[in-house]
DNA sequence: CCCAACATGTAAACGGTTACATGATTAC
DNA sequence: GTAATCATGTAACCGTTTACATGTTGGG
């Protein structure tokens, strides 16, 4: 999903400036379907306005910066509108960790169970935030949404609490008799 | 995670050509991970030979196309393995499919059942092809990723299947009289 | 005193995809 | 006959990130 597709949809809620389009995407529900940053946000919001699709009103304040609030029009909902029914692309699940761990024979003893505790943590943050962002919604999709993304961190923090011992220290392989552990790897 | 390193990692396993690397990632464990096209594998794979980190052994079979085989170099490995302790980056999930759910009012009556229906059907599928492509591993690291995998993937189907009710056009607003309809999706 | 939050914007660099070029073989 | 599989590679393009530039206010 593209910054432009973003900003239009997050300024269908109402109007916002960049940098509150920013927070919301790193601190909110659409941290789950979406990256960006001011690189991409800014000359976004540039281009709808040329386009038309978005309008926006400076506002003067005194002790902070003036801020730019955009604004949907009614081209630009028609736009979101349309987008919105286009085919949606596939979900991209790019995750380190998932990586890290197919080569865990690789890592120092120990290494992956680290591992493990700091992403339950992560994990159990991230639920958290993600709840308190959507809890005050009474949007259909927002529940939806939120209810999905709590099952999912329900289930990733109980596979690793519950599978986290298979790293632990005392099950590492010990190649203890003189095989050269560099070989075993063969796969299969 | 980049290419290089995906590239690498798929090497520890054993030699691969370019072709087969690119296969590994769209049709295995791989895929929770990372993508990648040819345009960056094969230069990646270039650099590293350049680099000393693979070695490359060209193989030329009658009725196919040469074929240029991969492995890995000592170096290659070392690399590789002070790569995998580097903290790993967070986790990133794209998902149009969430952002798009986040605005179903804007959506026409059962576009939000079919997708998910649409969706339900990707994630079985999904969810077999890992299994499939797992199963025949004894790795611990492989094992781990597949159970992980596995749980994520029955609990977004159930959920899924859950939930679907609530986007039917039986449900769908209706908003005749203005009176909103709040029935409780409650996610507790 | 310095750092975080507020606020906008640009240019260069980067990593990656898409499309193109080439070409034999096998299966439908 | 025509599509898919095997097999490699390049160049143009694209969206995004990173780093830079600028400036104020308030809290630790």
């Amino acid at each position: 999903m593209d910054v432009r597709t973003v900003c239009l949809g997050i300024l269908t809620i109402g109007e916002a400036t960049g940098y509150e389009i920013k927070k919301m995407i790193e601190e909110g529900a659409f941290n789950l379907c979406v990256e960006a940053s001011f690189g991409s946000i800014y000359p976004a919001l540039s281009k709808l306005t040329d386009e038309g699709f978005v309008a926006c009103r400076q506002e003067t304040q005194d002790g902070r910066p003036d801020r730019k609030v955009y604004s949907l029009t009614d081209e630009g909902r028609d736009l979101f509108k349309e987008l919105l029914v286009q085919p949606p692309g596939e979900d991209k699940h790019k995750s380190d960790f998932m990586f890290v761990s197919l080569f865990s024979a690789l890592l120092p003893p120990g290494h992956m169970a680290d591992l493990i505790d700091q992403r339950i943590d992560w994990l159990k943050r991230e639920k958290e935030m993600i709840n308190d962002v959507i809890e005050e919604t009474d949007q259909k999709g927002a529940q939806f949404v939120q209810g999905y993304s709590q099952a999912l961190f329900e289930t990733a923090i109980r596979y690793l609490e519950d599978n986290r011992k298979l790293f632990e220290a005392g099950s590492e392989p010990a190649a203890r008799n003189g095989v050269s552990r560099e070989h075993g790897m063969a796969a299969s």
